[in-house]
DNA sequence: TATCTTAACTTGACGGTGTCAACTTTGGTT
DNA sequence: AACCAAAGTTGACACCGTCAAGTTAAGATA
């Protein structure tokens, strides 16, 4: 029944992770106009409606592919957290420049994830909260390990601390991304000044 | 003709102005998806198509919308800047803090004027541009003068400062406003912690 | 004053969208 | 063998942005 070459036809088999996967597509391919659940539905080749058996409305589908986005994320911030062979201030900068390469390469999908369609008032999913909170308290946990390695003041307030970092990391890939830089600046050139405006004041690492 | 109780009744008067106001409103009670040109219309009293006469499409209205906000943040940033009494630092904390108070105050408009919707391919129209950059390169010139007041390297790109400060300002909003940060934060304590954490190293001033 | 031009506005129509209700098919359980 | 629940279907509805063709009225020209 798994076997994919096998024209069930009527059941499809996995039809949500099909769906999370193509619609993905679509967004990366021409944006968040040109996802709509006829044109997925169309062509995933199943009917119009097929898609409410696995998401509860069109808002649900998206937090769903959100979602997968924040795991991703996730895994990059601790690939680069647990590489052995950096310093300190090589893991810094290796954080703001994988999350700004992240965003770069996945345009759409991040401002999927971060933008307000999905988190103003309660139309955020459980699943979405739980896939995206524990991605956030991360860099707060690497932030707390800047602070006792010394890059940054260890007497301040964890949470506030990564809130700007993070603040700067997300704003800066927001503005890139969205064409607003007039330049096409280098994104290694900005993430060397924004390292090296946080750590100024610590040039020991 | 230009008196607003006559009822003229067929011709507005001065509809382009009346329909970016009302969209504007409907945008900040409502959201951005509630926000159609036929609603619009409805509750300007107009037919649906009136619209047209004064935007080419949907999209050259929100810009339309989003122009005024630009302006309206300008103006915000020149108040802060032409404000005679503070210090450097003090300029540079009311930057910050109006900024991301202004965000605050509207969240939509700001989630409008900064969006994908607006500005990704070539869909921002030329009066948006107009109004956009003027108030971004105003932002440059702030910066180069925090450089030559000592709060920054005067040696370092003010693009790139300039961008990473902005960056700041704009994430802080963005998740701020977003409600992704969980808890209901002070903005003034993340500010002030902004603030600190870029001018740890000049406390002369 | 009479006529003409044209911008502002209207109605009708088309294809696309999200979503609901009612129906059919199918795989697995009793 | 009978049944049930999950998965998928078709039809319908109320919206939406936008185009084409027609109407109204304000202001210039003569």
């Amino acid at each position: 029944m798994n076997n994919i070459n096998e024209k069930s036809s009527y059941h499809h088999g996995d039809l949500r992770e099909t769906l999370l996967i193509v619609a993905t597509e679509m967004l990366q391919e021409n944006g968040i106009n040109e996802v709509s659940l006829r044109k997925l539905a169309s062509r995933v080749g199943v009917s119009r409606t097929a898609p409410y058996h696995h998401f509860k409305d069109k808002n649900a589908l998206l937090c769903g592919m959100a979602e997968k986005g924040f795991e991703q994320l996730h895994q990059i911030n601790k690939c680069g957290y647990e590489d052995e062979e950096l310093s300190i201030r090589e893991h810094f900068y290796r954080f703001i420049h994988d999350y700004i390469q992240f965003a770069h390469n996945n345009p759409d999908l991040y401002e999927l994830m971060f933008g307000r369609t999905i988190w103003k008032d309660k139309s955020s999913t459980q699943e979405l909260r739980d896939s995206a909170y524990p991605c956030f308290q991360f860099q707060v946990a690497m932030t707390q390990e800047w602070q006792k390695k010394g890059l940054f003041n260890v007497d301040d307030n964890a949470l506030r601390v990564s809130q700007v970092l993070w603040g700067t990391v997300h704003g800066i890939a927001k503005l890139f991304i969205d064409g607003i830089y007039t330049d096409n600046s280098k994104i290694e050139e900005i993430c060397d000044y924004a390292v090296s405006m946080f750590l100024a004041k610590s040039k020991e690492n």
